[in-house]
DNA sequence: TAAAAATACTCCATAGGTATTTTAT
DNA sequence: ATAAAATACCTATGGAGTATTTTTA
């Protein structure tokens, strides 16, 4: 049982003639007739009840066609909706964000993503750790992830889409308040707050803080970015963020090191193409940080 | 799109695996990565993504593969009906019966049919007339027909099942009505009870009389074999009927003249082979017939 | 006799196989 | 180093074509 054999069939039941099928088909004849025959043949019965010049369905061909034409129906869907992914009016983009992006930047990239398809479903995953995200990438359940560069697994590529400054965030009263920038050097005897072990900002704190010679000494932690920054409002430390992340709190200030600075990129799997809507998806993104001027 | 492809892609889907999925399709490896791969050409979107060691279906994927299920499950229903009426548990037999031989022969073949294969549908069509028989049966109308022999179309063949004897019908009171049998031609002068024109049991009756040597005198004319046994039995004439339709009458007379009889057969498409259902219901028509013995 | 289906054959596209390379764990 | 997928190449099945015969209306 073949699919053309199947559409010839059809073609043959509405025409009622093998001759006039054919043309229908754009095919020989005898084409048409070996395939039906053949068809016949393997289901054991007659499809059809050839009456000299014309040609009828029998009863058992009549229950088969009315199957077939099912089942043709729900092809024709399968292929729509192929269709519609490749001409980006359906299917679905599954996508990675840490916090600070899907607060910062994602909103707007996800308005006009929605307008240019809105057939299409986004899912957005959080996660404070890219290297979570690389995981789902690999596993295939993440299309596109927006995460810290440089990534670590070889199977990944992407692009760099914004480079932040670090920021420190001291409590109001603290001697450092009204500064305008500073080096990191500053705080190295400072009290941290900071997330918790295996975030990824707490990493980042670690690895600045290390590159400017000194190990942060870190007092409270938390799990929630508000958290940590009422912690400092309270006085009880300082704390390092990038920019992004430092949102809606008071006293920031600029550090001016070489290299303090969190760079994001998105990221997808290097080996598998991309659907129109994750590649479509990526621009938008791409394109809304470019529009955020790259610093430091 | 091929159904082979199909079949692979859900395989594909189940095993995780190319490799795995060959092994369960008893084919190798390389023939299945070729046909996924045109197939995802030819929608023009990836169905799986290649994470290396594993494979699992992109979005895209996952809704194909949910239509194509359906598809597919409706070809197995397409393709069970056809065994079913393979091996007598389904389909239909379309019969055509002279009434007489509806009422007379017909309900035991039926209820013998039903026990042996109840899944069948049965569509019985009466008709007095053979002529439309033959043609409902070269439309394809019919699969069956027991009509009187000789049969004229030569698309037809079937056998004989029944040979009948010709017997009179006279009333009561009759000069004939204490006869063990008669020639056809002590009936020469009498006024005859028959069927309107164009029934298959007037034509019968003018047959058997002209062979006879006379031209039967009809006064009285109606369309139900009830009411042509009534008018005779109230006097307005005799009349002939084969014995089957002279069932319930009580003065009958049989025809000794040779060729007083009328021979009824079974008859399919000659060229058209005949379905299972219906090929059994032959037999079982003729095994019936065959308990009758036959006569003159 | 004309129109349709079946038959006979020829050709070539392609599914599937084997051997091998590439890639990832 | 091993296991899986991709690539390259080959073979052969079978679908489609042309030419012809058979059959029916």
């Amino acid at each position: 049982m073949e699919l053309h054999q199947l559409r010839y069939v059809l073609a043959v039941a509405r025409a009622g003639s093998f001759s006039r099928a054919a043309e229908d088909l754009f095919l020989a004849q005898p084409s048409l007739s070996v395939q039906i025959r053949k068809l016949e043949k393997e289901l054991g019965i007659a499809l059809f009840d050839r009456l000299g010049r014309r040609v009828v369905l029998t009863a058992a061909g009549e229950e088969f066609v009315a199957h077939v034409q099912q089942a043709l129906a729900h092809l024709d869907r399968a292929r729509a909706g192929a269709a519609a992914v490749r001409s980006l009016q359906g299917g679905r983009v599954s996508i990675g964000v840490l916090p600070s992006v899907g607060a910062g930047l994602l909103p707007g990239v996800l308005a006009d993503f929605r307008r240019e398809c809105p057939e299409v479903e986004v899912r957005l995953t959080e996660h404070n750790v890219s290297a979570e995200f690389e995981r789902m990438m690999e596993d295939g359940r993440l299309d596109l992830a927006v995460i810290r560069a440089p990534w670590a697994r070889p199977g990944l590529v992407g692009r760099s889409i914004v480079r932040e400054p670090i920021v420190a965030l001291v409590p109001p009263e603290h001697p450092l308040a009204d500064r305008n920038e500073m080096a990191l050097a500053e705080l190295k005897s400072e009290k941290f707050v900071a997330m918790q072990r295996d975030y990824g900002l707490r990493e980042l704190l670690e690895q600045i803080c290390n590159r400017a010679g000194f190990e942060p000494t870190v007092t409270v932690e938390t799990t929630q970015l508000s958290v940590l920054q009422g912690m400092v409002a309270s006085g009880l430390g300082v704390s390092l963020l990038p920019e992004l992340a430092s949102a809606g709190y008071p006293v920031t200030i600029p550090i001016d090191d070489e290299g303090a600075a969190r760079e994001l990129g998105i990221v997808h799997r290097a080996r598998t193409p991309l659907s129109p809507p994750a590649a479509l998806f990526l621009e938008l993104l791409a394109d809304a940080a470019a529009e955020r001027p790259a610093r430091r």
